[in-house]
DNA sequence: TTGACAGGTTCCTTTTTAGAACTCAAGCTT
DNA sequence: AAGCTTGAGTTCTAAAAAGGAACCTGTCAA
């Protein structure tokens, strides 16, 4: 499977993962959290190359995650900010850093800790269901197909559902 | 930067992509969240090249995230299940799914339903503060360094202060 | 003894990535 | 006005990773 097959695959995780599932593009959505906007400064924080950047970065402004900002005219420069649906990866990003946080921080504890504004405090993500508000973990899940569904995910649900 | 280097970045959410930030790998966790175990199933189902399933199930067994068990000796065949901290990254393959779900959907709508066993809706997952337990979204969120903070880390945290 | 099955490994080709140098346009400096 | 600097790239070559197909290894069953 290609790249390009990849975003038209019947399954929301393989679509997201033509966007976001490379390393450098991860690397460089946490920087667009810290905001971190400029070329230069991307490349200078992560030592990607520049043809990779150029390319990383023009991809995300394709799919409509970042956009391109003009910050002066005469050179015109432009500098790169998360969209909506940028932002909107933010429960990715935090999820992917705390489970980094919790398993793998090294013996001095995790490098940056999150506040919430609402509440002024430290927190941890939890995961919680949007009908009944308790916290849902992975064995707490029931899949079914549903109507953007392909063969192979029809199978995959009942096979899950067989399983248990 | 290497993959090898990235384990090693002050940085939660680098390090986690040293582990699953391929996009083999998400997608061959996906498919042990939907129970699949056996080489010949990810095989098939993934169109994988056996060489890389090879490499990524071994990577993925030395990160902690899946076990080998012996399903049958004579001759010894395995397969590969979620271990604990493997089970531990629901969180992330959810806010994948569901960012997929939201803006990478087609007409027909979203592939699978996930529906929760303690209350038996369909859900999305929300993402709450630990301690207060509201929603958070990204603006809602302020960074400062931890106590496993480099100096990259504090830079930038005071850089996000900085800007608001 | 031949074949099938599961789970890999080997070998070779094509694509990507890394790393460094180069371009280009517009200011700024002396 | 000649030369240096800045930001945002592009071009080049070498090295690494991925793709594809065939082969290997135990064990059982016909």
């Amino acid at each position: 499977m290609k790249w390009s097959e990849l975003k038209r695959e019947p399954c929301s995780l393989a679509r997201t993962v033509s966007v976001i599932g490379d390393r450098w593009t991860l690397l460089i959505l946490r920087d667009c959290f810290l905001r971190v906007r400029r070329f230069e400064e991307f490349q200078a924080r992560l030592g990607i190359t520049r043809h990779l950047l150029a390319d990383r970065l023009r991809k995300l402004v394709r799919a409509g995650v970042l956009r391109k900002v003009a910050y002066q005219a005469r050179p015109q420069r432009f500098e790169y900010r998360l969209t909506d649906k940028g932002l909107d990866l933010f429960p990715v990003v935090l999820a992917i850093v705390h489970w980094g946080d919790v398993h793998m921080a090294g013996r001095r504890g995790r490098p940056l800790i999150h506040e919430h504004r609402a509440c002024g405090h430290a927190f941890d993500p939890v995961h919680a269901c949007s009908v009944c508000g308790e916290a849902v973990a992975a064995r707490d899940v029931r899949v079914r197909p549903g109507p953007g569904a392909g063969r192979r995910g029809r199978d995959l649900a009942r096979k899950a559902a067989e399983a248990g």
